[in-house]
RNA sequence: CGGGGCGUAGCGCAGUCUGGUAGCGCACCACAAUGGGGUUGUGGGGGUCGUGAGUUCAAAUCUCGCCGCCCCGACCA
């Protein structure tokens, strides 16, 4: 391909609204372009590298004996009300009316469709296991779409669903998909870790999620190399100490306190750090609110605290007059002594020797107070998130925490789906069975991005060899003044189309500055330069994005670690 | 949704407080010099100042409404 056909325009700044790397290089080099909040063109040089991966993850779902197939964007309201997703999805759920006044929605993901599709055509169990899959347009009204394509409302998604008689069959479909993702991330050059996931709002059982590891990553996943153990941090569990516990002989003692509302003004004021201290967080139940009591220091585990009998859904903080309202006592000073509402402890705060609690009075905290002594030694639960060097659940070795980009995403649905839409074939007894479901996710846009973030320098895109949008880029320097480098140049650029090789040809009469620049900055694999000086002593320059390094090479090696 | 900010040329911004000919850098076009790392000079094109109403002799600037975009949002007890 020609440069000047691309139609492609690079920008030298930073566009102001983008955050981080990928979204900036995204548009700076002309990959993407945005139309309005979270909905972007794919531009030439993006479309192919978006293209690649589709084809990746294409290629390695019909190994694993997948079938493509390509489901409505637009859906039917009356099947999101069957499985009681209409409610439930909430905002996130672009609802759209047609002519008629009718409800649909545009689909942000297909469980529904492909239930509907199953319950029509399958009938035995002989037509199991299946798996189909599309890759398909989704669209979630996300509350902030941000971060260019990775978090955007409309998407490219691929998404699969297999059908099985049993929890057996389901299983080896799943463990397949699991195979077959990494099989496609490997393609792809990414580097990713598959973690324990929590399947959310699409219910089941079982879920795994795969992350590529970026310090921008949304999601933080802790990780135990020892025993091979990574879970999403919000479902890694923290342990109760075995330690044997060095209560404090001091008594506990009523302090004034003024103006230590927060855990980080009261600290200040006693000379005391966070986790020497307690707090009282009152979350919303379903009658009056509940207190749960985390050291200062840790931070609430929503999903752990979600799993409180009694509590509201979902779960929220009461506010200021909600606090007053049910206890009668003051913002900033709650405490465990004398609450009068249902108390829920971590496991840490039972470690601690003496703990700062609030008073239950305005302007006071309790010190050195204990647990055994002064809050009854209740039994204490898991409810904090846990944190860089806590134990790892599997008992063996420590936790350690890194981000990453969620890009793929594996679940056992069982029969949720299937029971509510009714989706059942016969069993070799005759007997109607519900279909066990699997459903299993790629974010091939998103994906982009993420290996954006992995791979760049300061000039620009590194990409892995097989997204790349083009394996070389040719640029011939001053052309249009040297009839000899023009010839070269092309000679070269039609000798490796004929040979299946994505060669860019920078036609373009600028300067060399600019091209190599925009080369970087595009992040071709492989740079050619072709100049009057190289064609005199028969050599042109092979240059790799990744290691920087040029060299001299004659035309036929040259070629030959082209296509190597 | 709550809080904050922004909307002026393709991009990045100044001008708004204190109303009076719409500017700068990059990009773009032409010419010339230069010719292996975003070169230089000269000349040029491009803007309903987000939008609607109001105030005024006069509005990018003041007032009100609307729209759009961006950032932050349990971690406070």
């Amino acid at each position: 391909m020609f440069y000047s056909k691309l139609g492609l325009t690079t920008i030298k700044e930073n566009p102001s609204d983008a955050e981080i790397i990928s979204h900036q290089l995204m548009l700076r080099a002309g990959l993407i372009r945005k139309l309005s909040a979270g909905l972007y063109t794919w531009m030439p040089i993006g479309l192919r590298v978006l293209r690649k991966v589709e084809n990746i993850v294409r290629e390695e779902m019909n190994n694993a004996g997948a079938q493509e197939l390509l489901m409505p964007a637009v859906q039917p309201s009356s099947l999101w009300e069957e499985s009681g997703r209409w409610n439930e999805y909430g905002s996130l759920l672009l609802r759209i009316k047609d002519r008629h006044n009718r409800d649909y929605c545009f689909g942000p993901t297909h469980e529904e469709v492909i239930t509907d599709i199953a319950r029509k055509e399958l009938r035995s169990h002989k037509q199991l296991p299946l798996n189909f899959y599309q890759i398909q347009t989704k669209f979630r009204d996300e509350i902030r779409p941000r971060f260019g394509v990775m978090r955007a409302r409309e998407f490219l998604m691929k998404d699969a669903y297999s059908f099985h008689l049993d929890q057996d069959s389901l299983e080896q479909g799943y463990n397949l998909m699991h195979e077959t993702y990494s099989k496609a991330f490997e393609r792809m050059g990414l580097e990713f870790r598959v973690v324990d996931a929590d399947s959310g709002e699409i219910g089941g059982n079982r879920s795994q999620e795969f992350h590529v590891i970026a310090d921008s990553g949304e999601d933080a996943i802790a990780y135990c190399d020892e025993e091979n153990y990574a879970a999403n941090i919000e479902l890694t569990p923290t342990l109760k100490s075995q330690a044997k516990i060095v209560k404090s002989k001091k008594r506990k003692e009523k302090k004034h306190t003024p103006n230590t509302k927060d855990i980080a003004s009261l600290c200040k004021l006693l000379k005391v750090e966070p986790k020497d201290t307690v707090k009282t967080l009152l979350l919303k139940g379903e009658k009056k609110p509940i207190a749960v009591v985390l050291r200062g220091d840790h931070q609430l585990n929503i999903i752990k605290a979600a799993k409180i009998s009694g509590i509201s859904l979902p779960v929220t903080m009461a506010d200021e007059k909600e606090i007053k309202k049910s206890t009668g006592y003051d913002f900033g000073y709650i405490g465990p002594i004398d609450l009068g509402l249902e108390i829920y402890y971590d496991h840490a705060v039972a470690e601690m020797p003496s703990l700062i609690c609030g008073a239950n009075e305005k302007d006071y905290h309790f010190v050195d107070a204990n647990f055994s002594d002064d809050l009854g030694n209740p039994d204490t639960i898991d409810l904090r998130n846990a944190e860089v060097g806590d134990p790892s659940p599997n008992g063996r070795g420590k936790l350690s925490v890194a981000r990453g980009i969620e890009v793929g995403h594996i679940f056992q649905l069982g029969t949720k789906y299937s029971q509510a839409l009714k989706a059942s074939v016969q069993d070799d007894s005759g007997k109607d069975v519900p279909l066990s479901m699997g459903c299993y996710g790629i974010g091939i846009s998103r994906i982009v991005a993420a290996a954006i973030e992995q791979n760049h320098d300061e000039s620009g895109i590194i990409w892995p060899e097989n997204i790349a949008p083009y394996k070389v880029i040719i640029i011939p320097i001053n052309m249009h003044k040297s009839k000899k480098v023009e010839t070269a140049a092309l000679d070269l650029y039609e000798f490796l189309k004929n040979q299946n090789i994505e060669v860019l040809f920078d036609d373009r009469k600028i300067r060399p500055g600019i091209q190599f620049a925009d080369a970087e900055l595009i992040g071709i694999p492989i740079r050619i330069v072709i100049s009057e000086k190289g064609i005199t002593n028969n050599q042109i320059e092979f240059r790799s994005r990744i290691s920087q390094d040029s060299e001299m090479l004659s035309r036929e090696e040259a070629i030959k670690r082209i296509i190597s």
